[in-house]
DNA sequence: GATGAATGAGATTTCATTCAT
DNA sequence: GATGAATGAAATCTCATTCAT
């Protein structure tokens, strides 16, 4: 009587969706450990019974969060790449989608709560390490084979040059949800991708006649 | 009697470091949340109120963990890149510190633990931006922008290619201390960085007339 | 379409018997505190909802129960021990009945909750007692004193000797329900009543001539 | 300041002994599901907290209260027995230590607890069955064999025999903490007592020769 | 009548922190 | 200085109960 004066209002299909979007902004905010159930409950606008009426414990929202929110974005820059045109266009394309989508993206926390969390979590690890890790790195991977076998790019150690190849990528989307917010200015991502573009492409360019006479690495020995 | 004897007064000095190192390892392993103050003390092997006794708080403890293991390193890289000679083969020398010493370094899961925990400690954070990301990004980017002056390099936006200079190093600790024990092989550091270094390197060579005919991104346009 | 047909409209008028024969088995493997609502519903197959459309309360559904299962058997005891034939005989009959319905029926379950929960459910320990307890005891001691009135059984406390004939009965459900899963070998029920009578009734015999040179307690002082 | 004013006044060894002296008498009101942590620790005077100090889950201080408070009486009742003397003699002492002992006792609620949760403590079950219920078991076969084969008893089914032998007792226990709060008169465990000793040391005299005469069950077929 | 999504009070359990010894 | 028993606030999770549909 002078309880509740209507809940029980919506009735949607979405509640998982919602609850999961809740989470996402809370454990980007906090980190997975100081995040309350309350909290999430509350940002989603439910109580908490709610809450666990979807996901059985705080773990599983957790890996639910990740699995969903994760294959989009792999499985649009995997189709990217699968056009056949040069690969240095590809990659010009790719980064072009880490500044307009990726990165922007409020599911760009998921990158650092992972590699916080792997070692608490070492299912979930083994997930995000199958199904989006390897899946990245095969596809830099076969990119710069691709190029290599072309003669687009020099002979390099592929198998690593993937991993430059990423790791601005994955530093920029660390940096704005850790120390961004405390520097004086925020990190340009479109510049950063542009440097990091020329300089990898630069890096790779098969030698010309005058280059091959320049020391490989460029340090007198 | 039933005493311990006076065997092994330990050096009531050395509690603090003691504790600091237990504290890392244990941080290293569950992250800040999940470490418990009790198994920090079990680590360093006296009672948990002897940890209380030195660090007022767990935070406490964090941040005295953080600032206390930091410093040698940056300014061992600082001493290395204050040498008077080409810039390529100072960036070798660093690489070289970073696969031998700092890379292999227990407090290697720091740089993890600080990305995690950033959002949670502002003040922290803040230190460790000056302490230490500052002056290894002023540190690379007078490194580049003196091998531009010098002609060592081509003109390139320093600032960001700091960035990308930086990436695969903290790359492969966040990795190390990831997903590397999930994954089928370890990272070879090693390798990592050669890589590295060859690719960056020939992407900052400046241009000999050859190379300059080509299209400076590699992308026509 | 797709929902059911109409197949089975079950009889409406089923519902309760339905939830509280449910609501038996679940109560009867884990206690009353340990049943959850939901667990009821499921085995009845029904929801939560219809569960608290016939039961306010799970209280409440608890007392249904308690209340709906006993009174067949006592009637059936009562009815037995009112035929007028010789009670040793009458005795026979009921631990008859007792060996071939009481302790096989899954009703015989209730014994045990309601020893368990008598301290917290007053108002139905009342109930109990006085609707079955004292009705069985007034039996056995009715029963007892005929014995002795019509000289088949010697004096004796029948008060007591009463609680003396119930023990071994209220003993083998209580044991069914609680030890026998866990012990070698199941309870031989019709051996125990056997026994029980067997005892007994030599027991309650009139002393004869010989016998009553015995010490009456079979000790000497 | 305006804080506690004196705790940490008491150091004992014996807290673990207080609170499983408090969980005896919470258990023994409330049952153990109904049992709140926060009952027991108030009733020890200490925090909820120091419970769990001494006990990991409430399973194991239910668990340990058992396993503290029977062992006792076991012994006191097979060091009773062990007495080279008439078997009734042993019998009637048996009997004594149950009404002088065991019966007022607090510990005597445990058999109905442990009848209640046998279902949800499978190991304890096997615990208290193993150390409880069959060394009593043994001891009354056993008693009854010898009193067989001195010639004191009749042959009867002795392992049978021993659950009728049993039963009045622990029927006084469950009732004293079931049904005896609830009814007119408490239970005179005395005159119980005595009834049983009298119908079955009578209904375990070797017959006579003019008992014999009489039909074994009293029953004409 | 039947449903089941949602609630919210309350239970168990954890753990950083304190302080008498 | 060192200890560790004790605390108490807070977090996770459960579940009896409600009521719009």
């Amino acid at each position: 009587m002078d309880k509740q004066p209507a809940r029980w209002k919506r009735r949607k299909a979405d509640r998982p969706a919602e609850i999961l979007d809740a989470a996402l902004d809370c454990f980007a905010e906090r980190g997975f450990a100081a995040t309350r159930m309350d909290d999430v409950a509350a940002r989603a606008a439910v109580t908490k019974g709610t809450v666990y009426l979807y996901f059985k414990t705080k773990e599983e929202l957790f890996k639910a969060l990740v699995r969903s929110k994760l294959l989009p974005d792999i499985e649009r820059l995997e189709a990217t790449a699968s056009a056949d045109i040069p690969v240095a266009v590809l990659l010009e394309r790719l980064l072009g989608i880490w500044v307009e989508h990726v990165f922007p993206s409020r599911a760009s926390v998921l990158p650092k709560l992972m590699i916080a969390e792997a070692g608490n979590f070492p299912e979930l690890a083994r997930f995000y390490l199958d199904e989006l890790v390897k899946r990245a790195r095969g596809l830099l991977r076969s990119l710069l084979r691709r190029g290599v076998e072309t003669g687009e790019f020099r002979p390099v150690d592929t198998d690593h040059v993937a991993y430059c190849l990423l790791s601005p990528l994955l530093f920029s989307v660390l940096w704005r949800h850790s120390f961004e917010p405390h520097d004086e200015a925020p990190l340009d991502i479109a510049a950063l991708c542009r440097a990091h573009l020329d300089t990898l492409l630069n890096g790779l360019r098969p030698a010309t006649k005058a280059a091959r006479t320049g020391t490989p690495l460029g340090v007198e020995p």
